[in-house]
DNA sequence: TCAATCCGTATC
DNA sequence: ATACGGATTGAC
């Protein structure tokens, strides 16, 4: 009867393949045993190309245009509408955005099936949230405002400027629930499961029980499925979350909130390589929502949202900040170092121990960030400085205490006999000191106070309020109840030499970071910084000035021609896989090529350039050449990143 | 002239 | 991965 009305029915599927040439719809008839459940947005199995594979219903239909004959729906995985329309619009954006296919986005932004969790008992609505107080919040310019908007149900958007020691789990749980009183949903970012567990515990405290979920991958498949399905099926309304979080299917969003933007934890490492602020501002625009990017630093991609007035500044005025910040002084290294012999022992500048020892006399943590972690991590012959390196596989010797033989960090190999190939020589010493040394070091010259260490794989949360040494590799640091009493920011070459054109962004931001957990200055809270006062990034840090930091950076970055100012795409590939994708490609006009520079030796690595207002075409241009290459088995792949983060 | 085979390409 | 169509080849 089908066929007299216009057509049979029929299931239009996105099919789980990452070839670019496959990234658009296939028809499938519905068979007449699963008309009744089958339904836009369900997980389904079809037949394709000879292989069993998973796709979603998109759409549901009378007839096709398809030519040939439609193969059946294999198999409806589940009645379960796990896509909704507003995270595919966004996806397909995404894909867009991304010069990526919509089946490579929709893996990162439905969690796998659980048949299992599915089949629980479905969770109960979660119970109404009521407004906080959102006092804290008077603190910042325009602070107030921002919440009352919250709670207007309008759509602020804003970039944050965290004061030094403040609550931001607190202050983020109440702009949630500002706007979950005010009956919308909300979801909130963060970088990684430790900044998860605050805000989760925060979320806790002021929304009351059941109010909220956490969505990361850290919590295994099952759990994750499982809140993922609350908030699917509309049961939970406030999504708090690791990067995947981004495409959480909240209803009613009404705000999208991310912490620490500039943290690296926010790139996706798979294809097509989503940064999950761009995910949260492509699903702003396309539903209308707020928006809140906060941070102690503000990246330069915020400081272009400022500067076109499409999001404001929430920032304190000067006189709360003196009231916040803690006291914050440089040190000049090498210098400093010469003049001072025991502390060159040490390789620690005389101010960072009085600082350190002050705190202590006052029962207070010190923290001491050093960025890089190990013993030492990289030693080099006494006589000739020659790097040294394992006699069996040539990788880099390392220090993992201070008896230990050298060992290499390669094959793991020791080496108890070196001997220096150039010279001969047979003493070595510290090219690179590690946190663990310098754990070591302070512990004998605070006896009795402990050293607590964090980072790596064994990263503290928190700490204890009294006297003690907290070592802790950037991003591990733990908080503490109260605040540390002295901060010491260690080796900032380590940090700045990084080739890296994010290289002092990405320093003051760890700084800050390590900063905003002292105590306040007229609490006796000091922060040392071991770096050349006459820096930029140094003066940012003294002067607790991460906005003028940013103009400058993205001044920088206008000049030079680099996003978010222009657009930018990566290919890395073999030479010719690289030419050819080009040869495919009708680019936007005045797109430069810049490259390509060798990855290793069989891969070149190749930039494009275009301007902001091109980016589209340019992803266009991109993964339409990746489809036609794709169409032909013999192409070797490339890669292709649009934005990439690390940048040479 | 036709069938067997090869190759490239689309994949519902 | 596999199935199909068009091109190519070789036998009659």
């Amino acid at each position: 009867m089908d066929e007299e009305t216009g057509g049979i029915r029929v299931a239009r599927v996105c099919v789980d393949s990452p070839l670019p040439h496959l990234d658009r719809l296939f028809d499938y008839r519905v068979p007449p045993e699963l008309a009744e459940q089958i339904r836009p947005g369900c997980r389904v199995k079809v037949r394709f190309a000879g292989q069993a594979l998973s796709g979603f219903v998109i759409e549901l239909a009378q007839g096709t245009d398809f030519g040939g004959r439609l193969a059946d729906v294999a198999k409806l995985v589940s009645p379960e509408q796990v896509l909704t329309p507003e995270i595919l619009r966004l996806a397909r954006a995404v894909a867009d955005r991304f010069a990526g296919n919509l089946s490579d986005v929709l893996r990162l932004a439905v969690p796998p099936r659980q048949a299992r969790i599915e089949a629980e008992p479905a969770r109960e609505p979660a119970p109404p949230v009521t407004a906080p107080e959102g006092e804290a919040w008077q603190a910042y310019e325009r602070g107030g405002a921002f919440l009352t908007s919250l709670g207007m149900g309008h759509n602020p958007r804003a970039v944050w400027g965290a004061l030094p020691g403040e609550d931001w789990p607190r202050r983020f749980a109440e702009a949630a629930a500002t706007t979950a009183a005010a009956g919308r949903g909300v979801v909130l970012v963060v970088p990684d499961q430790r900044d998860l567990d605050l805000l989760d515990r925060a979320l806790t405290e002021i929304l009351g029980p059941d109010r909220h979920v956490t969505l990361s991958a850290a919590l295994g498949p099952a759990k994750r499925y499982r809140a993922f399905l609350a908030v699917s099926r509309g049961a939970v309304r406030i999504v708090a979350g690791t990067r995947a979080a981004a495409f959480a299917p909240v209803r009613d969003l009404g705000l999208v909130a991310m912490w620490d933007a500039g943290d690296d934890s926010h790139a996706e490492p798979r294809a097509p390589y989503p940064h999950a602020r761009t995910v949260l501002l492509t699903r702003a625009q396309l539903t209308e929502t707020a928006v809140l990017l906060g941070g102690f630093t503000r990246t330069t991609e915020d400081q272009l949202l400022l500067d076109t007035e499409w999001a404001r500044p929430l920032t304190a005025p000067r006189e709360t900040l003196r009231e916040r910040a803690p006291h914050i002084v440089p040190v000049g290294d090498d210098a400093q170092l010469a003049k001072d012999p025991q502390a060159a022992a040490a390789r620690l500048p005389s101010e960072t121990w009085s600082a350190a020892r002050a705190a202590l006399a006052a029962d207070r943590p010190v923290l001491i960030q050093s960025p890089r972690r190990g013993y030492i991590p990289i030693v080099s012959c006494q006589e000739c400085r020659s790097r040294a390196r394992c006699p069996h596989c040539q990788g880099p010797l390392a220090l993992h205490s201070a008896t230990a033989p050298p060992q290499c960090r390669w094959c793991g190999k020791q080496s108890p006999d070196f001997r220096c190939p150039t010279c001969g020589g047979t003493r070595l010493r510290a090219a690179v000191v590690g946190a663990a040394r310098t754990a070591d070091e302070l512990g004998r010259a605070f006896p009795g106070v402990p050293v607590r260490t964090s980072g790596g794989d064994r990263v503290l949360d928190s700490v204890p309020g009294g006297a003690a040494l907290v070592v802790a590799t950037p991003g591990a640091e733990p908080v503490v109840e109260g605040g540390y009493g002295a901060v010491l920011l260690l080796d900032a070459w380590a940090l700045l030499t990084r080739a890296d054109l994010r290289a002092g962004e990405e320093t003051l931001r760890r700084w800050m970071a390590a900063a905003a957990l002292a105590r306040p200055a007229r609490d006796g809270g000091k922060v040392v910084v071991v770096a050349d006062g006459g820096l930029a990034v140094v003066q940012a840090l003294l002067r607790w000035d991460p906005a003028w930091f940013a103009a400058r950076e993205l001044a920088e970055r206008a000049s030079l021609r680099f996003p978010p100012i222009a657009r930018m795409a990566s290919l890395t590939g073999p030479p010719q896989a690289l030419e050819d994708l080009l040869r495919h490609a009708t680019l936007p006009p005045g797109t430069e090529e810049l490259g390509p520079v060798p990855v290793d030796d069989r891969t070149e690595r190749l930039l494009l350039r275009t301007p902001r207002t091109h980016g589209a075409e340019l992803a266009a241009a991109l993964h339409g050449a990746s489809g036609v290459r794709s169409t032909k088995k013999t192409a070797d792949p490339v890669r292709v990143q649009v934005d990439p983060s690390e940048l040479l």
